[in-house]
DNA sequence: ATAGGGTTAG
């Protein structure tokens, strides 16, 4: 303590032009309170007698009085201007009595320190100034009662000797010795009033006791109180951070209806408990109400915002949101960008999320291990390669992030897309040299880089490593495994189907009967229904793609029919087929090839079964494959189908002004389903050459 | 620095 002291008062010393001690000179809301230009005077004269005193207080301040007392404006003012302007430190010493206060022991050492610092001529601003520093509500009530013997206040004044008193109980979290002083406060005769009232409120919030809070708010009219801006705003702050939306949007109609005025950071608290409901609309209806009542918005309730349109997965609003941020004149900060970049990585929007990386970097903002993993996760989703591996190296130079065991998952996982070897082995090691093991999630990519480059020695390797670390696989691990049967030679599925086997006997049953082309009477479906029922709901689909391609790579179109039918019935399929007035479609976003080809199959039957009997066709017959390429795939489902239809002499069209669509009208239609009567076109599947493309395993 | 009160990512 004495050096503190010390360290402030002589920093006073070096200070030019000391500030008064005591902010008397500020024009404060404390009309009532006598001002007195020069507390310094008053401390020296306290705080001095005795040099040799061992009383902390008492000996630093007679240090400092000897300095105090040299008449700064002898000295040299520019010099020292100049090291103030260094220096940004100019203590009130009153903090170190509030220091000193807060670790007082008893009542007899309040008195000690206070009648040391003031004698009995105590300023009420700096009373004020005290209890609202001080922190232990053990000598608080003490300090205040010494205050009010001393300075005998009105009760105007005694209200906010009382106000910033509760003020410390709140800061310790203690609400019974809160209301035990509202008592004490009521039996001095001493009225509460809103602000008395906000403070008890935010006291029982931060006691997470908001039962209380709602029974201080509801009894603030006994006290002739009437709730304002203030109150109202703790109250659906409260109650929104305990996400009692029902109770936080009732107030928050009954503050529009009242015309209080909520304040920007009780806006944003509605917009965050929208978000986590997600109640995405919410979110932007109370941010429309932040613009329309004029409340200015801040960078937090922007990010809030963007978190919640990120979580919406809203990218385009996410945009606007973020133009009217910048246009209203305010700086993204690093959580607007994190938010910004999520939102566009989640939509693999990439230019827009390279586009914020590169303005973070020209910013000088830094990165973390998490948003570049964020970013390379979504290159590997895209499937922009050379972008990951400039992201990877920037990440090593920065100097302020290393990557961490997803950093090399993701970059791992993005060489094993494109079935680079060496690349990902060489990613291996470094990983390994980093310290990390590699994961489930590494090991499975390493089986799709086996796969894609046919070394089916090394996924059997890498299998066994799997299980050599007790790791169990999980349902993406045997789906890649199945898509790495997919593109495997038929002649090596015997040691594929054995790792399956060994681990999983399910599948391996399953497997088998597609390989062996078992007969079976029901069996089968019983078991793959068995099977998908028992897989993660995210790998559904792609584990029943696997499956379909693998029925067509065998030659065994039946039972892809069969699974087709089995992925509808399960709803893992949803929506392939779709009829309206001017339009029959079918819908393959999402299907494998294998899978898309099975069902264009089975819609053709259908549609000439339809035709057969006569039913009336709609103008137009169309299918969607979806706009872009697969990632990493080299024959995209458009280009693929494209040439199937041709081979179907299907006379379909590309959609000119509807890209990912081929057409056909009726009177196409009826001519094609006419010249090709009942012939089956499954045969046609034959002689197609799967591609088929991997799946993404990161999420 | 002198009475009310809080926020925004994994």
């Amino acid at each position: 303590m004495a050096s503190r002291l010390f360290s402030s008062y002589s920093s006073i010393f070096h200070d030019p032009t000391p500030t008064p001690l005591s902010s008397s000179s500020r024009n404060l809301k404390l009309p009532n309170f006598p001002s007195r230009p020069h507390f310094r005077t008053c401390v020296s004269s306290q705080l001095t007698p005795d040099p040799n005193s061992p009383d902390p207080v008492t000996k630093s301040s007679s240090l400092s009085k000897n300095k105090i007392w040299v008449n700064p404006k002898k000295l040299k003012a520019k010099q020292l201007l100049k090291k103030s302007s260094t220096s940004r430190f100019n203590p009130n010493p009153l903090v170190n009595v509030t220091k000193s206060l807060d670790s007082c022991q008893s009542d007899q050492e309040v008195s000690l320190i206070l009648n040391n610092a003031f004698g009995d001529n105590v300023l009420g601003r700096d009373a004020v100034f005290i209890l609202n520093k001080m922190v232990n509500s053990n000598t608080a009530p003490i300090v205040l009662k010494h205050f009010l013997d001393k300075i005998n206040p009105s009760k105007g004044e005694e209200v906010i000797l009382y106000n910033v008193t509760l003020k410390v109980f709140r800061k310790s979290g203690d609400f019974r010795g809160a209301e035990k002083l509202f008592d004490e406060m009521l039996l001095r005769g001493v009225k509460p009033d809103n602000i008395t009232f906000s403070t008890m409120i935010n006291c029982a919030r931060m006691c997470s006791a908001p039962d209380k809070a709602v029974e201080w708010f509801e009894k603030m009219p006994r006290y002739g109180c009437e709730p304002d801006d203030v109150t109202c705003s703790a109250m659906v702050y409260m109650y929104a951070r305990v996400n009692n939306a029902d109770m936080a949007l009732k107030l928050y109609e009954r503050a529009k209806a009242e015309k209080w005025r909520l304040d920007t950071v009780t806006f944003s608290t509605l917009i965050r408990m929208y978000g986590m409901s997600g109640n995405y609309d919410g979110c932007l209806s109370v941010y429309e109400d932040l613009k329309v009542l004029g409340v200015k918005p801040n960078v937090a309730m922007y990010n809030t915002l963007l978190n919640a349109m990120f979580r919406a997965k809203r990218p385009q609003q996410a945009k606007i949101i973020y133009e009217e941020m910048t246009g209203n004149g305010f700086l993204p900060d690093l959580i607007t960008y994190a938010a910004l970049l999520r939102v566009y990585v989640a939509a693999q929007f990439k230019e827009e999320a390279f586009r914020v990386y590169k303005e973070m970097k020209e910013k000088g903002m830094e990165m973390s291990t998490v948003l570049y993993n964020i970013l390379l996760a979504m290159c590997g989703d895209v499937g922009c390669t050379d972008e990951a591996i400039e992201i990877f190296e920037d990440m090593k130079s920065s100097g302020t992030c290393k990557p961490d065991d997803w950093t090399f998952s993701s970059l791992i996982t993005i060489y094993s897309c494109s079935g680079k070897v060496s690349e990902a082995e060489a990613a291996l090691n470094e990983m390994v040299k980093s310290g990390f093991e590699p994961n489930l999630f590494v090991l499975t990519s390493l089986v799709q880089c086996y796969g894609k480059a046919k070394q089916t020695d090394n996924v059997v390797k890498t299998f066994k490593q799997v299980l050599d670390k007790g790791i169990i696989p999980d349902d993406r691990f045997w789906c890649c495994l199945l898509n790495v049967m997919t593109q495997t030679p038929n002649k090596e599925f015997g040691k594929l189907i054995d790792c399956i086997e060994k681990a999983n006997s399910k599948l391996g049953s399953v497997v088998r009967y597609l390989v062996e082309e078992k007969e079976d009477d029901g069996v089968f479906r019983k078991e793959v229904s068995e099977l998908l029922n028992s897989i993660d709901a995210e790998v559904k689909k792609p584990f029943c793609n696997c499956l379909i391609d693998l029925c067509v790579n065998l030659n065994v179109p039946d039972r892809a029919r069969d699974l087709l039918d089995l992925g509808l019935k399960l709803e893992i399929y949803t929506d392939i087929q779709s009829k309206s007035q001017a339009q029959w479609s079918l819908n393959l976003k999402k299907l494998s090839l294998g899978a898309a080809l099975t069902a264009l199959h089975a819609w053709i039957s259908d549609l000439s079964k339809a035709f057969q009997a006569g039913e009336d066709l709609p103008p137009l017959l169309g299918i969607n494959t979806g706009q872009g390429k697969h990632r990493y795939s080299d024959k995209g489902l458009a280009s693929v189908l494209k040439s199937h239809l041709k081979e179907l002499n299907a006379p379909f069209h590309e959609g000119a002004d509807k890209s990912g669509w081929f057409l056909m009208t009726k009177v196409a239609a009826k001519s094609w389903l006419e010249s090709r009567g009942s012939t089956e076109s499954i045969a046609a599947m034959r002689s197609v050459d799967l591609g088929v493309p991997t799946m993404a395993l990161h999420h």
